[in-house]
Formats: C-alpha cells, sequence, structure tokens
DNA sequence: ACTTGCTATATTGTCGACAACTTGGTGTTA
DNA sequence: TAACACCAAGTTGTCGACAATATAGCAAGT
C-alpha cells in the first residue's frame, strides 16, 4: 500500500498518525463510533483500521469489549529493541550481499552528505538522516518479509516511544562512525561483519535509551 | 486470541487452515461472495478474515480488485527462512537468560521424551515433536514481539510450505543432536551459544531443504 | 486486423440498522 | 453487611443493501 486509496486506508494511516505522534494517548480505549464521527466514516471503516492498528501492535483488541492503544513500557521498548536488532542485524547481512553497486554508491553518497551537516556543526542525528540510513539497508535486503516487518510493523512503534517519552536520539557523533564501519562492510560485501556492526549500533542505542530511563 | 470467540475468528482459522492445508490452492483468487457462501457467514465477516490474513501474509490483496492466496515460490521459502534464523536465534539468546530453571527443566524433559521415541526406532521427527520444542524456546523468550511474529506470521507460512511442497522433514537423527546442544546451551546459561547453534540449526534445515529443491 | 471507447456485469468498498455481549448498578435475600 | 441475581445502558459484532470501481466483451472507426 504505497498509496492509500480506500477510506480505509486513509483513516488507517490518520489514526496511526494521530496515535504515534501522541495525539490519542497511549493506553486509551478507542471508541468505534467516537471516531466514526470524528474521521466522518461509517464504522465498518473504522472497524478495519482498528484491525490493521492491532496486526501492528499498536493496538490490543477484547473480544466484546474493544480497543485499548498499547500502553508504553521501558519493558516495551526493551523488547522491541531486541527484534530491531535481530532483524536489522539480519537485513545488514543480507544488504551485504544483495544491493546493487549502484545502491551501495547511493549509500555512501547519503553518508557523505550526512558528514558534511556534521563537519557544519549541525548536530548529527535529527531522526530522517538516521531513518533514511535505516530504510535503506533494509530495502537492499530484498527480504519480503523484513521488510513489512520493519516498516509497517516496528518502526512505527519505535516513532511513538521517540515521540512519547521524549527522547531525540542524543548519541550525536559516535552513531556517524558505526554508520560509517557499516557502509564500509557492505562496500566489502562482507555479510558477518555488516550484521555484526549493526547489531552492535542499534544495542548501544538501546543502552544509550536505556540508561537514560531507568 | 488463544479461543476463538468470534463469528470472525473462527472464519478466520479455518479459512487459514484451508489454506495452508492446501485445500485451496495457493494463488488462487478469495471470492467475497464466494467465502461468504460457503463458511454461511456475512461479507463483513470474511473481509475481517481476510484483513487478518494479509497480516499474517498469507494473502495479497490489491484495492477494488480482491485478494489472493500468495504464491509459492523457492525464492521465498528462502526469506522465510532467513527471517526465521533471526528471529528464533534471538528467541534462543533471550530464553538462555529467561527461561525459568523448571521451563528449562520441561524442555529436557521433552527433548529426553524424543530420543526416546528414537531410540524406540520410530523416525524422529514427526512435525509434531519438532514444532513443540521450538515453540517452547519461543516462548521462553518472553518477548511478546518474537513471539506472534513466530507464531502468528512465520510457523503458519512455513506449515504452508512444508504441506503443499510436500517435505516432511527429512534431517532425522542429526536434527535431534541440535537440539540437545541447544538444550544444554540454555542450561548453561550460555546465550550466545544459545543463538548460533539455533541459527545454525535453521541454516542446515533451510540448506537440507534448498538442496532438495532446486 | 488492430486499436479505441463504451457498456454490461461482477466484484469490492461503504453504509446504517439490528443482534449479541459486557458492564455497572439496583434490589433482594440470607 | 455480603452475596447473588437481574436489569438497563452502552458498546461491539453481524448483517443485508447500496455505491464505487475494475474487467471483459462488443462495436465502431482507422
Amino acid at each position: 500500500m504505497s498509496q492509500p486509496i480506500t477510506a480505509a486506508d486513509k483513516t488507517f494511516i490518520a489514526l496511526r498518525d494521530d496515535i504515534v505522534e501522541g495525539r490519542i494517548e497511549a493506553g486509551s480505549k478507542l471508541s468505534e463510533t467516537e471516531l466514526s464521527t470524528k474521521f466522518a466514516v461509517s464504522r465498518a471503516v473504522i472497524r478495519e483500521a482498528i484491525n490493521r492498528l492491532e496486526s501492528c501492535h499498536i493496538v490490543e483488541r477484547k473480544a466484546n469489549v474493544g480497543a485499548r492503544v498499547v500502553a508504553l513500557s521501558p519493558q516495551g521498548l526493551i523488547e522491541l529493541y531486541q527484534v530491531r536488532e535481530s532483524l536489522e542485524g539480519m537485513a545488514a547481512r543480507l544488504a551485504a550481499t544483495n544491493m546493487t553497486d549502484e545502491e551501495i554508491a547511493d549509500l555512501s553518497a547519503l553518508l557523505q552528505s550526512h558528514f558534511d551537516e556534521v563537519k557544519g556543526g549541525e548536530s548529527y542525528y535529527q531522526e530522517a538522516g538516521d531513518v533514511d540510513f535505516h530504510y535503506r539497508i533494509i530495502l537492499g535486503s530484498k527480504n519480503k518479509h523484513l521488510i513489512s516487518m520493519l516498516f509497517d510493523g516496528i518502526y512505527h512503534l519505535v516513532r511513538m516511544y521517540r515521540v512519547q517519552l521524549g527522547m531525540a536520539e542524543p548519541r550525536v557523533t559516535t552513531a556517524y562512525d558505526e554508520h560509517k564501519h557499516i557502509v564500509q562492510a557492505i562496500l566489502n560485501r562482507d555479510a558477518e561483519l555488516a550484521e555484526m556492526l549493526m547489531r552492535r549500533h542499534i544495542l548501544y542505542s538501546k543502552n544509550s535509551i536505556e540508561h537514560k530511563l531507568l
């Protein structure tokens, strides 16, 4: 679903954004009738949107009772990063063998442009750049399941934690070096190393967040 | 959803089984009206079931066109095993630290009962025993996302490949030893080793299947 | 013969109403 | 007072009908 077509598509995305960005607060109940008036669509559309959100683990639903936005907890964030470490590690491994030379060149260029920003004093890691970097490697894995699990599922949840626990990624310059080494490994087609470096990169990230949180 | 409650639950499970067991053939189109008469429920229920199947990657859907059962391909199976290797590896790693002593004892007992069967000449690995072993380790990870990704998503697809490409797991006795070593690593609380052994176990499995397929 | 555009048909998407269920409150009884 | 049964209000689950969209077939024109 690259482009939202049906009303259910649009409602799903709108509702997801409302939740991820915190306009609907974590842990709160989702009333179907209430939402259907808010978005000016029928309950059927709302129900489909909520079903999809449940598949993303953004809401939880009990039969005949209703749906609630997931509650955010330090434990939940840790579990999320464990999955990320596992999946993105594998993505980097696969990317090292499956990315085309051209894609790798593009990735290097992206990294270079990041370097210029760092040099220019702008703190590395506003989120956009970081996300873009990870996106390309995940896509580079060419593995459908990996791509959809991370893009449709994990990443929105990660962002939800970032926004709502209010932590802009703090590890400014070290992360750049880590990215650089990962690209180097991919350039060398060293799958083993690419995976290891990516896993450590995400593990560091997790530890840093964990440290600030507990 | 441990117990199916609503009509949509039951229909979802029934339809999923029909697909996984091959009674509805891979790649075929799913007509909503047709299914609604077959299962004697309204189209709304069918639509919800299909939506859930889409979340599991068992069907693919295009807006205003309809849903098709996924097509099975060697490439698809390989991608599936790549994800399995990644996720179950992490599950084993986490299980090594998160399983209780009691759970580990139960796991050892299960393995012992498998050993007795092997000794008794029944070929190790009818599917049930193998699946049970992996289930316990995945549950032992205590990671909600891992558990649901593997149980709700990957495993049904893996089974679909097994059934429809007609391959009962062939690696009779070697797999038992691999299981034994994994349990030993968990018993020693050696997370690193448990992950590595589990990954190799799944990788071997993949190679064996791949070899038979290509 | 090949393309183009229309139409008929069938399928999916959306809606509003009704049925089934949960929940909180009330009243009765031990 | 505590426990139980029951009722009422509100929510979710299911249904059948209607609207919007895609597809196949036919007709006309080049």
